[in-house]
DNA sequence: ATTAAAATTAGACATAATGTTGATTTATGA
DNA sequence: TCATAAATCAACATTATGTCTAATTTTAAT
């Protein structure tokens, strides 16, 4: 077993993720000081300052950890024939779902780009699927169908999120596979 | 004729809005100090504090005073007999185009919610025409059709802003509006 | 159980920005 | 010109930041 992490360390960085979250769902990221968050903690603040740039630094490395998950479930699907984006999509929204604390905390932020870096980084691997879809003379404008149909399907999700999850992950997976598939046409 | 405004906070204002909008091209909101923008004013910083209560409040009167011209420029259509929401949207893209500087400097930040503010603005208004155009079974979706659309709208606007607008308001504004009568249907 | 290494703590420190104040000077509009 | 409003200057207390050292505690491995 082991995480080869020191114990010490795993639960400083845990309790300050955690509290970051509970504070991130009342105030907004630039109203929150690390001196505060230790307080809460219960941690020296010296501490924060031998793992974290400053309050930015902490939020990034939240919001890097859970792209890290997603990375970890689309690649999941990586070497299979054929590469199943619906299944892709449901996993990912299954993910949220299991964790709506902290996506309810993270998107309510304008500060969050979490969502936007996970479709930077498919950005390249699909972007030879697509074109073949749109064909080529909408390749001049490829770029602004992918800006809008990801920041669309972004916006979905965000708006699933906060408004409290109603429909199942099932559900939101073929709203937006209709969505998607209808602007591709 | 008159402003009714002080000639000295006209000035005043315009210089802060000026050079906060300049340094906005380069750095985040907040890594700007009060103490540096007055600085590169030219201007005491007590005077700062005379009009606004901290540098996001200054952030948010400019954003407030684009969206009044947004609204202005929507208003203009409003008493006509068909409200073609194309023609709003070439004047607003060339409205955007005309201050391109500003607007390139906004929407690179994260923490600039201008866009989406001029859609939550129009969004009872355009709620019942759209509910007509999706039929009554696709209502219990609405709000997440509306979310998709916009936003998908909003990225698209900011793709074309930050890679130097390279194509006319026109061409953007028929992009555009092909897009969202396509994701209607 | 012992021990060496590593992490945390307590506390102090200089630095820097914040927000406010009062007295003074300057610019404005009528 | 003149009363008024705005901007300035300079000082002030307050607060968070980031860094540091020495002392203490916890850990992981033997």
């Amino acid at each position: 077993m082991k995480n080869s992490i020191d114990r010490r360390v795993r639960k400083t960085k845990n309790v300050l993720r955690h509290n970051l979250t509970l504070l991130l769902s009342q105030n907004d990221l630039k109203n929150i000081t690390v001196k505060e968050l230790c307080e809460i903690c219960d941690i020296n603040r010296g501490t924060f300052y031998l793992h974290y740039k400053d309050i930015y630094d902490l939020f990034e490395q939240i919001e890097d950890e859970i792209l890290y998950e997603f990375i970890g479930i689309i690649n999941k699907y990586k070497y299979q024939k054929e590469m199943s984006w619906k299944s892709v999509l449901l996993d990912l929204l299954k993910y949220i779902s299991a964790n709506a604390d902290i996506f309810k905390a993270l998107l309510r932020t304008s500060e969050s780009v979490l969502l936007t870096r996970i479709i930077d980084i498919s950005k390249p691997k699909s972007k030879k699927e697509w074109i073949l879809l749109l064909g080529d003379e909408k390749e001049q404008y490829y770029d602004y169908y992918y800006a809008f149909i990801t920041e669309g399907c972004i916006a979905v999700v965000k708006a699933w999120v906060l408004d409290g999850m109603k429909e199942t992950p099932e559900d939101m997976a073929s709203l937006i596979g209709r969505m998607m598939t209808n602007s591709i046409n």
